[in-house]
DNA sequence: CCGATTTCTTAAACTAGTTTCATTTTTTGA
DNA sequence: TCAAAAAATGAAACTAGTTTAAGAAATCGG
């Protein structure tokens, strides 16, 4: 059932069965549908999903409700509301299964309580937020660097199969841009 | 000498003389001169700089060999090449002091060793990843969601006192724009 | 398997921000 | 204190990406 995350977690540092067993009740599952709704606006986030299979989108809504995707989560990555989950204030995010998924999810206000249980698991959670920085650390610059054109060009390079899972004009909004300007690219080359 | 940084530790979690003390032999300090360089591309980066007193600035230079500032630091801020520091890859960043500057830093080399030495220590470092985390996840959030003209007046309004430290040049870069442009807006209003 | 909905494309007018180049103002360090 | 360097401004021509609007193609769920 957890097997996926745990697996996940020795990839990062040495992990127990016997610490698994400590972590077990503080694990939750949660199955949802294609384009089930996650997380709205002013709820507080108080779960953080591991996704074992599937792929769950964030993204807010500007003045003209146009949405801007800020984050995709696929397969082995964890996905909340940082903000948040870690203080307790009211969302500002949407979050939603683009596919049908499974998730494993632990409780903010568990958390406290399962790194005292398995402080191996606090390890693994530090270096996670460690990975996720240099992610977004990389995603600045990433900006900073390449016109929107070079940034999809690089992106359905460099991840061909995730082009197949997602409508386009997600990929446009995660990108910074609109579907029109995405279609006026690929029709150039 | 490392007192703000133990101040800083203790607005997160408890941290007792005697956790200061066990943690004092992994701590340097270091001095710098304003525009001095500590970081250039291709180095890797091994240290992680607390900034005590000081500002603090990295960037990357684009084909035309623009400066792109992707991060400031100023006092109780930590400051490194997140990738270069955990993977050991090398930076392509330069990190250079805006001005004189007093860092305390430590050694990618002996962080494991403090972990063990000092658990609230690590505790402390994952704290600060997260908050890191929201940080980033904020500014992507702000780049999504503003147009450069926003972005401008509402970091000139929230943060008066940081655009007197920094020429107007460096807030533009940072914010993603030309000098001339920033004089454009601002001879608007 | 079909109607409804969602997604993609095209095109023309438009605009936010860039580029280039020249000039002025401010800061700095010797 | 002053010459040199760094920073800020201005204006005109330009361009990458947006907007609006409409039709075509693909996908979904019942």
């Amino acid at each position: 059932m957890y097997t996926p995350l745990y697996e996940h977690i020795r990839k990062y540092l040495p992990f127990a069965d016997a610490d698994a067993a400590a972590l077990e009740p503080y694990l939750y599952m949660k199955e949802v549908k294609r384009k089930e709704i996650l997380l709205k606006p002013g709820q507080v986030c108080r779960e953080h999903y591991f996704v074992k299979k599937g792929l769950v989108r964030m993204y807010l809504l500007d003045e003209k409700d146009t949405e801007k995707i800020t984050t995709f989560a696929l397969e082995n990555w964890w996905v909340t509301d940082n903000d948040s989950f870690i203080t307790g204030k009211p969302s500002e995010y949407h979050m939603q299964a683009v596919e049908a998924s499974e998730l494993i999810y632990i409780k903010a206000a568990e958390r406290d309580e399962m790194f005292k249980a398995v402080p191996a698991y606090e390890s693994y959670t530090r270096m996670i937020a460690e990975r996720a920085l240099v992610a977004y650390q990389r995603r600045v610059n990433f900006i900073n660097m390449m016109s929107d054109e070079e940034r999809y060009r690089f992106f359905a390079e460099s991840f061909p199969g995730f082009l197949q899972r997602v409508p386009q004009y997600m990929l446009a909004s995660y990108l910074g841009f609109t579907p029109q300007f995405m279609s006026k690219i690929r029709a150039k080359r």
